[in-house]
DNA sequence: GCTACCTCTGACGTCAATGTCAGTTTTCTA
DNA sequence: TAGAAAACTGACATTGACGTCAGAGGTAGC
């Protein structure tokens, strides 16, 4: 397919894609005249990719773990990085779950609150 | 206490402290030379704002929910916008258990695949 | 009162993942 | 076979949360 469809499948930007291939996270055949070509695993590619971004892993890290993905194999090294993200991961869980005992916390303040009749500024 | 004490005991960068102060989202006294002066208070702040960051909450946000998190009060508008961002959260905490089982299963093939002699290229 | 560290303002630098624009070439559709 | 729509490269712009530096003034221990 070409990169439009791959874009909108993904709902990932052309611009993005594009940034995809120049990190190395995402291969592209080339047509005679030069555009890309994707197969149909690239729309499972750019998922990933996407998904490891919003855990906060870098390109770098990405491109280091992405033959191990794909090949499911890696060097101890390589293994350790991953040991690293997970433990991030999980602890990105955590916090955001803290961060959401807060939040209700203060909705269900606010929500009672503004039943009694106090007002707060509005933004 | 001063600004150097405070970045000490939140772990947060005496610039970040003051970008703070410049976003609206932490007060100071001034002592009369001008130096900021924090209450104790100030600590718990600044580790809110840094979980509301953690959370993807912008600074503009994060300054229009700051008084209700204070007051407990908060108008329909702003209450609004928390059950927004309290989705969102929990929109983030469920993409990173799906990529929390990836990495796990990715980790647990590599693992396994690497004592079995079939290394994969290190970065 | 000296010295070493702390703090101030202001301004420019950074980084990563895009957005955007320009000028050109390819591809699809009528 | 036009003409519209999509793709190309290359380069500069953007955004947010700071880092960093310069030059000047504040503060605390001896």
């Amino acid at each position: 397919m070409r990169i439009g469809e791959l874009a909108e499948r993904t709902g990932v930007s052309v611009r993005a894609l594009r940034y995809y291939e120049e990190q190395g996270l995402l291969a592209s055949e080339r047509s005679e005249s030069g555009q890309r070509r994707y197969i149909e695993n690239a729309v499972g590619r750019v998922r990933l990719i996407q998904q490891l971004y919003a855990a906060g892993i870098s390109s770098a890290s990405i491109l280091e773990m992405l033959p191990c993905v794909v090949t499911g194999v890696a060097a101890p090294e390589v293994l350790a990085k991953l040991h690293g993200h997970r433990s991030s991961v999980v602890k990105q869980i955590e916090e955001l779950q803290e961060t959401l005992l807060q939040l209700d916390t203060v909705i269900a303040g606010a929500t009672k609150a503004y039943a009694t009749g106090v007002p707060c500024p509005p933004g």
